[in-house]
DNA sequence: CCTCGTATAATTGTATACAATCATACGAAC
DNA sequence: GTTCGTATGATTGTATACAATTATACGAGG
């Protein structure tokens, strides 16, 4: 998602400038940096020993990105996340996920299936220990999977953008998540669906799955951090 | 989007950058450049009478708004179109529009109602008299109020994204459009159903707009120009 | 005739220099 | 004291110079 693309494989890893983006990105998802501060082209270049060639073209990606916003001739400053915004997304990705797990079902290879199963099982196993970084971890797998199955450059795109970008939000409220087991019944129902080839369930099961995960986080007030 | 972005207000259209960044894309929309041509920065620069630093920063949103692809080292070449990605494509917009459909159903104004409404009358009026590029434009233009209405900054980007990169296609079909009535009906159940404040209604309605209009396009065979 | 390696040219990647724009500080006028 | 205008500095925007990489041409060797 730059601010909203639609298709890219992005930033080769080994340029100055693929650097830049990357390790900003990071930067910004990791929360280094407040809402609204200002990124300076020569202080981040002298931070990674690079001048701002490089630094500049990896802001124009980073703005599309919708990480940053530029002014013209002004600066680059770090965008914050509103409540509004975060619903935006979870609505969208609701669709998009039901949309992901119909293709998925028609798409899917047995090692993904396989995949499937058991990250679903070592979730089990971590949510039932309490180890809710870990149990977290194994969901955006599941999700990933999914993208991955799916067989559309474009919408796994689409959805990991969203995906990361909300990931932002999972900084902040990973500690209270007490939805591990309702979480992954659901995940069971949609795997059941993929696997017995019913398009129609996968794709409705995905989408109240994302819509109950929203709706779990404004009951337990998780973002009550976004006031703007 | 660029290739799929999420969240930006893109390209100030007073910078050199801004005006190769748009002038760029509209050739590209356009169908002036082949697909797989590469593009050189100095050529480009030079027909623009700007140095490469301005052309190199447009590419790179360029890239993220999937209209070109860039190898390292290598060059920028313009993206082609596949009839899976119009087929993914269509298939995302018929989510999206069912939910831009639903919140446009609670946040439209009346001005934009009242829009609505004339846009769909100036439509039918164009298709009773055959005139197909005006019809297209009123169509274009029915879906973009809607786009405005649903007040989301991102799902209304994310729409015109795809909105744009479908264009290319129209560009090549647009003479065949026998689909004039059948989307004026359909159009016309859409409004009606905002306008009775039926989200639901709406929402599928819209769905199943886009869906009809991409089953038209496959059975008339106007997508047999994308063979790769 | 084909294959491979090297040399040359072309193109992209990065750094730096300069121009334009914007922010701040200071002082004059009221 | 407040307001406005100007001057100075800081920051972004663009152009150019140089480095690194890649493509092409050509010839030697088989």
């Amino acid at each position: 998602m730059g601010q909203y693309d639609v298709k890219s494989e992005v930033s080769d890893k080994y340029s100055l400038r693929g650097r830049v983006f990357n390790k900003l990105r990071e930067d910004i998802l990791a929360g280094k940096y407040q809402e609204n501060e200002e990124l300076r082209e020569v202080v981040i270049g002298e931070e990674l020993g690079v001048s701002r060639t490089p630094v500049r073209e990896a802001f124009r990606q980073l703005e599309l990105e919708g990480l940053i916003r530029i002014v013209p001739n002004k600066g680059a400053y770090v965008t914050g996340i509103t409540a509004k915004d975060v619903r935006d997304i979870y609505m969208i990705r609701s669709r998009l996920e039901g949309l992901a797990a119909r293709w998925a079902t028609e798409n899917i290879s047995e090692e993904q299936l396989d995949e499937l199963e058991e990250t679903l099982c070592l979730a089990e196993f971590h949510a039932s220990k309490n180890r809710m970084e870990q149990m977290a971890q194994m969901d955006s797998r599941f999700h990933e999977i999914i993208y991955e199955a799916c067989d559309s450059k474009m919408l796994e795109h689409l959805l990991k953008d969203f995906h990361q970008y909300v990931s932002r939000i999972r900084q902040k409220t990973l500690s209270s998540n007490v939805r591990g087991n309702e979480s992954n019944e659901e995940h069971t129902k949609l795997m059941e669906a993929i696997k017995a080839g019913n398009a129609d369930e996968a794709e409705q099961v995905a989408h109240m799955h994302i819509m109950n995960a929203y709706e779990n986080m404004v009951k337990n007030g998780l973002l009550e951090v976004y006031n703007s």
